[in-house]
DNA sequence: TATTGTTATACTCTATAACTATA
DNA sequence: TATAGTTATAGAGTATAACAATA
């Protein structure tokens, strides 16, 4: 195994590292997660449980993907009775979208119950492991978060 | 947003937060990167650079993606001149991969001169933060690793 | 004209099931 | 029979280009 402590101060060789063990454990964690929701509606609906209703074009960029995208994610979230569409009253190109009462339920599920394979990883891991992660994963979102200067 | 400093010492809210910005980054992840190789064939390239010649079994057990899946994953890197299948001398079933010259060039272009993105969003991070993310992801390289008890 | 969102289309990544060749 | 790998097929997730409706 690659020693990535000899990376750790050099950008570049932390990216490569950090490239190759996201992509990892986010297929990781597709593989395991709960059947009952894909990670790409999770990470959409969660977005709509923290901040509230949202545009469409908003939505897509919060979540870093192209509108025709976030077409498809929000038709599948609204087929599935977990959001709502609605029109805005003053502009008729907009649409708003909210999360429902069955998908806030299906979010407090799948945080109690589910995540269950990353739950048990997690749990062999030190308190100050997981103290480190918590905080990793505050940097994750911030790296992926938009451009600041876009 | 969502302060994930409440949960950090909950396993299964962390659980939570991690599918959600773990996937986010792969996803920025893989819009940002090096055009020239996808995050599944750099992910295993780097495999096979790291860990010497395997079998396809070996790389598709590794990366825990599914043998057919594996052999499509080959197939490009073999397409690409990245990768060279030998079969084995003894056992007729196995095939052994191994990296290429052009394989290993490619990577260390990579480390170099790509991943621009990701390396310019690591140089806004404290050298601390960036310590702290070194150490996550050796903490999530380990988490996706297939389980001990399996 | 510019903007919001959708439809059409295509490519990547992944899986399961069935198959071939070898042991 | 069992194992290593491939082929066939399907589904999820994403993108770009073209379009419709509205501003």
């Amino acid at each position: 195994m690659r020693a990535t402590t000899t990376t750790t101060r050099d950008p570049a060789g932390l990216a490569s590292d950090l490239r190759v063990s996201v992509w990892r454990a986010a297929r990781r964690m597709r593989r395991e997660s709960d059947p009952g929701i894909t990670p790409t509606l999770h990470a959409a609906l969660f977005t709509l449980e923290t901040h509230g209703p949202m545009t469409a074009g908003q939505l897509a960029s919060h979540e870093s993907v192209q509108k025709p995208t976030m077409t498809r994610t929000i038709q599948a979230l609204v087929d599935g009775g977990l959001a709502r569409r609605t029109p805005d009253p003053l502009d008729g190109r907009v649409t708003w979208l909210a999360i429902t009462p069955q998908g806030t339920r299906l979010l407090q599920r799948t945080r109690q119950r589910t995540d269950e394979f990353l739950t048990k990883r997690l749990e062999t891991l030190t308190v100050e492991e997981r103290d480190l992660l918590a905080r990793a994963s505050d940097l994750l979102a911030r790296i992926a978060e938009k451009d600041p200067d876009a």
